[in-house]
DNA sequence: ACAGGCCGTGGATGCCATCGACCTCCGGCT
DNA sequence: AGCCGGAGGTCGATGGCATCCACGGCCTGT
């Protein structure tokens, strides 16, 4: 992991469909020497996969929400997340600090579809409450941070 | 925006670095069509990209945390979004329904940049309060939803 | 019926991915 | 010091891919 990973991890970051050619370029290494260290990236976990980003609304996602959840004292938060991951609707799960054992990034189509979704939520067991706040609209999502160290 | 459309556009946001050839064999078209649908697809703003998912840990970003923002009534939120956006710790900035104007996903190497980062934001202009929980884990993140619509 | 536009196909061409052979540097051992 | 082995690089070859272009079929409105 030296400054050019580094490098090839951030170009990739921010444009993943680059071509080994042209990072080999931007990176002053060979297509042959640039494919060998994106596979090893890979392999060790650093790079975990390649996403198109896509505009949620033009999909039908229009209706962001956080949902913090509190656990039930008596229940295993690994049993929880088990159930949570079967919800698709559930976009990011964080185990937090905090009252909240978990935080949810949530996409819905509607807002009906939201209510749906929170009453489940609270019906499942381990689940003491929740509380869910509204997104208006997303200034920026996932922007790549520059990496400089 | 058809069926074949939501098709490519799955595809892609499972794996961003399949090749257009690829592509045309899993929707049943040729190489060139696909061309020209992703192309369009990207010129009208369905796909905003393609993003490499990268290990937040192996590259220095080991802290994750959600920080709320409540606004000073007297002031502009698109001027507090602005100075936000010139922050780089900020992953994801929402404007939300609630008390709290904001709410930011940020992503630091270290509790103690990220105590740095909220006493800058309590001191920007604008900004009456924070209020910030601190993720121990992820779950998972960005998870693509499998779309049926 | 027909003209026009949209969307597709097929072929051609140059670039790219990827493999193998080899080279170079460096650290550790004799 | 000299040697050995491994890591990581370059170069050249080759088969596949991206991409351009010409062409054709189908729907739609006149």
């Amino acid at each position: 992991m030296d400054a050019i990973d580094l490098r090839l991890v951030e170009l990739l970051r921010t444009n993943a469909r680059l071509s080994f050619a042209e990072l080999a370029r931007q990176v002053g290494l060979s297509a042959p020497a640039v494919h060998e260290r994106v596979g090893k990236l890979e392999s060790s976990g650093v790079i975990r996969g390649y996403r198109a980003e896509v505009d949620p609304e033009a999909v039908g996602l229009g209706v962001t929400a956080m949902i913090g959840v509190v656990e039930e004292s008596t229940t295993d938060a690994d049993d929880l997340q088990a159930v949570l991951k079967g919800l698709p609707e559930i976009e990011s799960c964080y185990f937090m600090a905090g009252v909240e054992s978990f935080l949810l990034t949530v996409r819905v189509g509607t807002i009906a579809e939201l209510e749906r979704l929170i009453v489940r939520l609270n019906r499942t067991p381990g689940v003491a409450s929740t509380r869910t706040a509204i997104a208006l609209s997303a200034k920026w999502e996932n922007r790549p941070r520059p990496l400089s160290a």
